[in-house]
DNA sequence: CAGGATCTAGTCAAGTTTGACCAATGACTG
DNA sequence: CAGTCATTGGTCAAACTTGACTAGATCCTG
């Protein structure tokens, strides 16, 4: 699972209905583009493609201002709606994911219950903890652990980065819980994207270096 | 930069010569497969690209057995080997590198000297730190945090991560200069590779349920 | 008000990744 | 000893990603 798709189907949601330069700068405000794979190739592939297998409608519309390109507008469908949620959901369960899908799942977490959202950081932990007994036990060498030699760093880290990931999840789920943030049919949801005719504030201003 | 190509110049690097079967066992031995993209397709790919781009000399290889399908056997020069190092240092000491990077810098750090391995380190550390103070005063807004809502908790995460991140690799640091593994220059070197012959251990056994 | 920079909106080729598939050989099993 | 299954060694199309490029409109600046 790619973070992109959930990106996308998620601000053509806020939207309603979203062009592909929409997109970008909705997840450009959302600091995306350092922690994921958000460019424009990949952008327009995705709504492309997601307009192919029928989860978005594309609508080709005039150009607003007169001899500009050509622009598609995609609108989100029932379809693409319940491909937005089956993502999310195991953006935010698996544990089976680099963290910008993680990311992407914090981004729209509050899409969902209240309840729903701890249920699932909470699968989450017990996936992660679950891999880490399985992990630790299948690569121990009966004779020691320095058979391994510095390969068993690599195993470290990984078990460090879920055992931290754990720890990281925990916190956030008793900010969740603590009554922190706005879920789905809690009143007015968080505004996340620019208004439509909005100038995009983030364009070229003063950048930290990018990273990912 | 992506894990494939350092993982599989270290691979034909430590057979000096090896066909890409081979290069599949050996990532499949040191775990590549759970923590990186190395499939077939991309192992066989990168091979003929590396190959193309002069970094590997290809051979074709009769068939060992008859009538098996036609081999390559691929050899590493010393454009490959240098930018076998070149990556190896940008895995170990940039911050920008996404785990899988990172875990197979790890697994070819005995090729570097002790004091080598623990400069790159150490300048990762510094990376994580500068990139650290960088995103949270760029990101944090003037009129409290709470005006980013939930959206806060992916910096959140971000900067945890980076911590873990240096705090682990901290305790790699004091291992390493407690003395920890052998490195290149100090005599016998860690056996890292399947020997030529042998069976491959790993096909089909028990596995953990894999994981990335 | 000319000229450059920026914004809006997007395309494209080349490279990479994925997942399924293929075929010969050897090993096991009833 | 036929059938099945695993191993060896790899190919391929489709999807995805990257980075560079395009082109008109608008804003700014001397």
């Amino acid at each position: 699972m790619s973070a992109i798709r959930l990106l996308i189907l998620g601000a053509v949601r806020q939207h309603g209905r979203a062009h592909g330069y929409q997109v970008r700068n909705d997840l450009e405000f959302w600091g995306a583009h350092e922690w994921s794979n958000a460019k424009p190739g990949s952008i327009y592939h995705a709504l492309k493609q997601m307009a192919k297998q029928g989860l978005l409608v594309a609508h080709e519309v005039a150009p607003s201002t007169a001899g500009g390109p050509p622009r598609v507008e995609y609108e989100i469908n029932d379809k693409g709606t319940e491909e937005f949620f089956t993502l999310l959901r195991e953006a935010l369960s698996s544990h089976e994911q680099k963290t910008d899908v993680l990311s992407a799942g914090i981004g729209f977490i509050v899409d969902l219950p209240r309840d729903e959202a701890v249920a699932l950081l909470k699968e989450r932990i017990a996936g992660l903890e679950q891999w880490r007994s399985g992990v630790t036990e299948y690569y121990t060498p009966e004779d020691g652990p320095e058979q391994l030699g510095h390969i068993g760093e690599i195993m470290n880290l990984w078990v460090h980065s879920a055992d931290r990931g754990a720890e990281w999840t925990r916190g956030l789920i008793e900010r969740i819980e603590g009554g922190a943030y706005t879920f789905a049919g809690e009143g007015e949801p968080f505004v996340g994207v620019l208004a439509d005719d909005d100038p995009n504030p983030y364009t070229t201003g003063p950048h930290p270096e990018d990273n990912r």
